[in-house]
DNA sequence: GCCGGTGTTTACCACGTGGCAGAGAAAGTT
DNA sequence: AACTTTCTCTGCCACGTGGTAAACACCGGC
């Protein structure tokens, strides 16, 4: 069934290694030789083994890229950009949801239980503490994504790419109070896991209204279960169960879907936006541009993310860059509809 | 480094064999003797190798998934499902996203140009005929995803599931007429590629049009060069083009995708939805629960989509069932505000 | 005490490939 | 002409595992 080299080597007939040397561009071959092998090969359709080349080489040609979930838009953006950056050098991505599961997370650390199935993981992690990240048992390099984790002083050989969220957050809100808006809200804080994502973005957000000298209201801060459309809508009945005078007049919401959801929940109630209720978003996800109102949003530079995360693991995996790389990319405020103006 | 099953043995005093028998769990060793060996895989965190494995058993314990993009809403919500019901299998999905180019189509169905990276694939060609199937050369076992693409008619060892198309448009279709909408148009017709899934939408939008004996107006129908938001938003922008009185009242989008481009363009303008024109999309993906109008979908059953795929697939890879399935799954129409209430 | 049976452990081999170094031939040097 | 160097090609080995079957130990029965 399966055509090997040893296949090729008798239909050519050379030695199994001589048509080995070919595949592997070995300098000295002789064109006869070579073209013989080559004809060889294209007659009989071989294709490579790969678990014998990964078991042969200690490479499986394959990284693993572990998001908490596809239909989160932000990671299906960033997974294709990632996947694109790594394609184009030659190697395959393995593409992991960890549903932001801490037990999967650290499967995703440790390699799945399995040596050689990836060279190098990029990871966006969720439920991970800086020492599970420390402990991780895979034997290959880590890039972290997103919020940076703490990890020890010295990183212990793992790599950080993603913007800087407290500033992110800051420019955000501080865009809501500029409006001007009075009373700007935070939904989007991590009730039940938590998010050190949620945490850097809640602490830019205090920054800003600190910055501005406005009181910090903890009945404006919404914790949320998870960051789906459903979960904003909720927090968004919740804003709607207020006194009207304590509902806020601005919200910032710690991703895209928060706000859509939430954008939705008002508007079921006749709230108009940005009217009532300017709302900016975090991720400037696709739909962001199309929803009714289009949505403000932080837009982290994803390409720059995923480009840079590429080449940082990939260094690391070919063993041509041994220090501790903590990159900040860049991001901007994309100002749309949804904080088009001031208030009534 | 690695820690391997010889490793095991020497600190367990026993033979390599008996660590691989203790690990595949074979009935004949003694208690004794499995605990000393479990103690020792422990202690020294011993990790099966996994191209070793894969080399000697002929299995990767990883099937394929191709799909267009998953940054297109639906193929990433399937993922998901898809994703899940293999990990309850206990094997790992290596997710590929073709972006509807022939050449990473043919790359998925011939393996990659690798033996053995992957048991089986699920696929969801856009833009590979039925020839191109049959001649796949992976030597994997096929399950195709969505539209039925006419192969041989003995299939030929490929098992296919999905929808009926061209009922679920006509669905659509006349959900719009029943309104009662008089110039109901196509978005999503096929402009660059062929697409076999927008041939049998369209399909099932004139079967429709033709059972109401309403007459197929040619200027109704628009193509697009894809399937995102801004396709659909420049479609709109096209019918915005035409004369006042010659503007449908009723949309049928291929996606939903295109669909919320398309209200976002028309909105632009200041057209109601569904005041003005009610639309219809398909895949009824989260989106549409939340955009604002809310989308009336066609709703195609996901999650059985997937655990069907997946089912026929390990069939075929564990070889007990040799049989060519043609499922075709549930649909429904999800009737939401974009098609709330008649015209005016 | 020998024997068949059952339970437990082990030795050997093969999966397909790449690294290494050696064999043989051709070319260049003294 | 003999010797070195360079070029081609080849054979051997190991990567870590699972399948097959042989070896060994123990047990009960005649």
């Amino acid at each position: 069934m399966a055509v090997t080299q040893e296949d090729v080597a008798r239909r050519a007939g050379v030695a199994r290694k001589t048509v080995s040397n070919v595949i592997s561009d070995y300098p000295h071959v002789s064109d006869r030789i070579r073209k013989k092998v080559l004809a060889a090969i294209e007659e009989l359709g071989y294709q490579p083994n790969r678990a014998a080349q990964n078991l042969r080489s200690g490479r499986s040609g394959m990284i693993g890229l572990a998001v908490p979930e596809l239909d989160v838009s932000y990671f299906a953006e960033l997974t294709r950009l990632v996947v694109q950056a790594t394609e184009r050098r030659g190697l395959t991505v393995l593409i992991i949801q960890t549903f932001g599961d801490l037990t999967r997370e650290h499967a995703s650390l440790n390699g799945f239980g399995h040596q050689r199935l990836i060279d190098g993981l990029i990871c966006s992690p969720i439920a991970s503490s800086g020492e599970d990240i420390l402990n991780r048992g895979g034997g290959f390099p880590v890039v972290l994504l997103g919020e940076q984790v703490s990890v020890a002083p010295d990183h212990a050989g793992i790599d950080h790419v993603g913007i800087d969220n407290v500033a992110a957050a800051r420019t955000a809100t501080e865009h809501l109070l500029s409006l001007p808006r009075k009373r700007v809200a935070f939904v989007g804080a991590s009730r039940s896991t938590d998010s050190h994502m949620a945490d850097l973005r809640l602490a830019g957000y205090r920054q800003a209204l600190a910055a501005a000298g406005v009181p910090l209201r903890p009945e404006l801060v919404f914790s949320v279960n998870g960051y789906h459309r459903r979960d904003g809508a909720e927090a968004g009945r919740r804003i709607l169960a207020l006194p009207p005078e304590e509902r806020p007049d601005g919200v910032f919401c710690a991703n895209d879907l928060l706000a859509q959801g939430l954008m939705r929940a008002l508007h079921d109630t006749g709230y108009r936006i940005p009217h009532d209720v300017a709302v900016v978003g975090f991720d400037d996800i696709d739909e962001a541009t199309y929803s009714i109102p289009s949505l403000t949003s932080v837009s982290p530079d994803k390409a720059q993310i995923a480009e840079t995360a590429v080449a940082l693991l990939l260094d690391r995996v070919n063993g041509s860059d041994e220090a501790d790389h903590d990159t900040v990319t860049d991001f901007s405020l994309v100002v749309r509809e949804s904080t088009a103006g001031p208030r009534r």
